[in-house]
DNA sequence: AACATATTAAACAGTG
DNA sequence: TCACTGTTTAATATGT
């Protein structure tokens, strides 16, 4: 999965689905040919196309779908494209080692003819050693390619000696106690080299807990994932260790083996290098491992599917306009514009935009499951970068019935800055969240509760007093203050809060001297790439640090008017309070996505306005 | 385990 | 009286 911030990278390619395909079947037949002496069963498995290639198959997704459905789908895409070029490199590899062992055998035989038994004997076992080697190396490519992200892994190892694991239970929560089991001597060495080695290839012959059809649940769908789990494959570990900078590995960071399953720490890359020559060489235990992770990952790739599917479903079922142009960095293009003035939108084109759009899918993943609880936290620690994030996922929001993962605090106060007045009224402030989020459209009576609930509590809004009400503002130094960010020197944290700060860029007199200019190129797309990022980052993380903390040092923080300690005197409240201009505005007749599956009965704000900007 | 924070629910008061 | 706004408390969940 983390491959696929690299994916986006070659995304622009055609045709891989039936490179897949061809390659997939080509896998499949050599596997039939190389291991499995049932014919039957290989070749049933051969015509199963696994459920997570059906599901990317050019038959259940258009390319106007694909772009229409936001990110998911576009993950699907990348898995797809990712698979085809693997198995593409895979098929020469195999293709060659088989031809070559294949004509060894032949020659083998023959002279078996003519020599004593023993001798034969001999022969063989010299062959079936260079079998297993050839299917380490086979193994250990594939370990390689998956090391570099161009793997998300075929469902080919569902069978095998995978079949001792937990298969169908493996999920994200599971990985511990999988790769203690795995690497375990529960299973027998010898036993797991045999099998693992025929899997790779052999497997395919029977991927049947994946052969599933596309409509059909995948086998995992009775423990659907915990609700924070897709995190486990959130951007902030991707793009720490997944970008394969000079001095850096892609197992290895914040100083520790990031094996799965080890932890070992490593003072340096040589130390940790030299670690995984020797903890994680190309042994049983390690090819084991690998291969649970290849199913591990599998099972998010049928998750990631079944994901997808439901959100089509879903957006079908709002009539989301199919025509939008959803590309891999969220659309941004025009309505952010609009919603998002602070220059952070992002085109569709960058390259470097994959970073966040990741989160969406990964949201919805935990979103769509939860009717109850599923925020908190998790999305806490990237509330700070909610403009950026917003900015980059505003459709998507704004479409989708998925939970924001931000804070109250958060989304209360950016409605607020980005009025031109970063003034609103509470009603102002609920007509932004229905307006932003297709999720606030529901659910009215308990969100508008913590908003108010939020409101009161956090310092950091502050009421002002008004001719016709009242408006809230934000105190910005007191928002700051509320959350001191704790640096871990994590790159994907560094760069959260930056964007998160950076949203100063928009509104330039106030945030910028709190954000300090020196965030300009938060904007730009280079920002999101991890390794430009901390190339690039005038700040260090100290400095980040600072820019919260000295904020009372400096005057020119806060704008004269906003000055929080005294402002509530001194700011100049709109004269027209808000319903006026935009606020109980009947509007642009921004009905609802879908006015007539809007079953529950929603409060006025509801049909009030919906995105109808954007959606024209 | 303790603590901090977020969410949710609810009670209550003030106001128009 | 009612709806809205705003404050406050409490229970609960989650992350550090």
């Amino acid at each position: 999965m983390h491959s696929i911030v690299k994916a986006l990278q070659w995304v622009k390619g055609a045709g891989a689905s039936e490179a897949l395909q061809v390659a997939r079947q080509f896998l499949l037949q050599q596997a039939s040919g190389l291991s499995s002496p049932g014919s039957n069963d290989s070749k049933q498995s051969a015509v199963q196309v696994p459920v997570s290639v059906a599901m990317m198959s050019p038959q259940m997704l258009t390319p106007q779908q694909m772009q229409q459905i936001l990110s998911p789908p576009q993950l699907q895409a990348l898995l797809q494209q990712q698979q085809a070029l693997m198995l593409q490199q895979l098929q020469e590899y195999y293709k060659k080692q088989q031809e070559q062992l294949h004509l060894q055998l032949l020659t083998q035989q023959q002279a078996g003819k003519q020599q004593p038994k023993e001798a034969l004997g001999n022969k063989q076992l010299a062959f079936q050693q260079q079998l297993l080697q050839m299917q380490q190396l086979q193994q250990q490519h594939l370990l390689n390619l998956q090391r570099q992200g161009l793997v998300s892994l075929q469902p080919s190892q569902a069978s095998g000696p995978l079949q001792t694991l937990p298969q169908a239970a493996v999920c994200p929560t599971d990985l511990p106690q999988l790769w203690k089991g795995e690497g375990a001597p529960g299973q027998p060495a010898e036993d797991s080299v045999k099998q693992e080695g025929l899997d790779l290839t052999g497997s395919a012959t029977t991927a049947t807990s994946f052969a599933a059809p596309p409509k059909v649940s995948p086998p995992l769908s009775h423990h659907t994932l915990p609700n924070g789990q897709p995190t486990v494959l959130t951007p902030r570990r991707d793009s720490s260790s997944h970008e394969e900078t000079p001095g850096s590995h892609p197992l290895y960071g914040h100083g520790e083996c990031k094996w799965p399953g080890c932890e070992t720490l490593c003072e340096d890359l040589g130390q940790f290098i030299k670690h995984l020559n020797t903890e994680h060489a190309l042994d049983d235990r390690s090819t084991a491992q690998c291969r649970v992770q290849m199913q591990v990952v599998q099972q998010l790739e049928i998750q990631l599917a079944k994901e997808s599917e439901r959100l089509q479903a879903m957006m079908a079922h709002l009539h989301m306009r199919p025509s939008e142009p959803k590309p891999f960095s969220q659309p941004v293009t025009v309505s952010a514009a609009d919603s998002f003035p602070d220059g952070l939108v992002h085109p569709p084109t960058s390259a470097a935009a994959p970073v966040t759009p990741l989160r969406p899918p990964g949201l919805s993943s935990a979103s769509l499951h939860s009717g109850g609880p599923a925020r908190r936290r998790s999305s806490d620690k990237f509330c700070s970068p909610i403009s950026s994030e917003l900015a980059q996922n505003h459709e998507f929001y704004k479409n989708a019935d998925v939970r924001p993962p931000f804070t109250y605090a958060s989304l209360i106060r950016q409605a607020i800055l980005e009025t031109p007045d970063r003034q609103l009224t509470l009603n102002e402030i609920y007509n932004w969240f229905t307006r932003m989020f297709a999720y606030f459209r529901r659910n009215t009576a308990t969100w508008k509760n913590a908003v108010r609930h939020n409101l009161s509590l956090h310092k950091c809004f502050v009421r002002v007093e008004n001719v016709k009400g009242a408006v809230w503002t934000v105190d910005e130094r007191e928002y700051q203050k509320r959350r001191p960010p704790k640096m871990t020197g994590s790159p994907t944290l560094v760069k959260n809060m930056i964007s998160g700060l950076s949203y100063g860029a928009l509104n330039a007199s106030y945030q910028a001297a709190l954000a300090e200019s020196s965030f300009p190129l938060l904007n730009s797309p280079g920002m999101l790439n991890p390794g430009s990022a901390s190339s690039l980052l005038p700040l260090s993380h100290d400095d980040v640090g600072a820019s919260v903390e000295p904020l009372p040092s400096n005057g020119s923080s806060s704008p004269p008017r906003l000055s929080p300690p005294q402002y509530s005197h001194q700011v100049q409240v709109k004269e027209e309070p808000a319903e006026a201009e935009e606020d109980r505005r009947p509007g642009p007749a921004l009905g609802p996505p879908n006015p007539s599956t809007a079953g529950p009965p929603e409060d006025r704000d509801l049909e009030e306005e919906l995105p109808g900007e954007e959606l024209s």
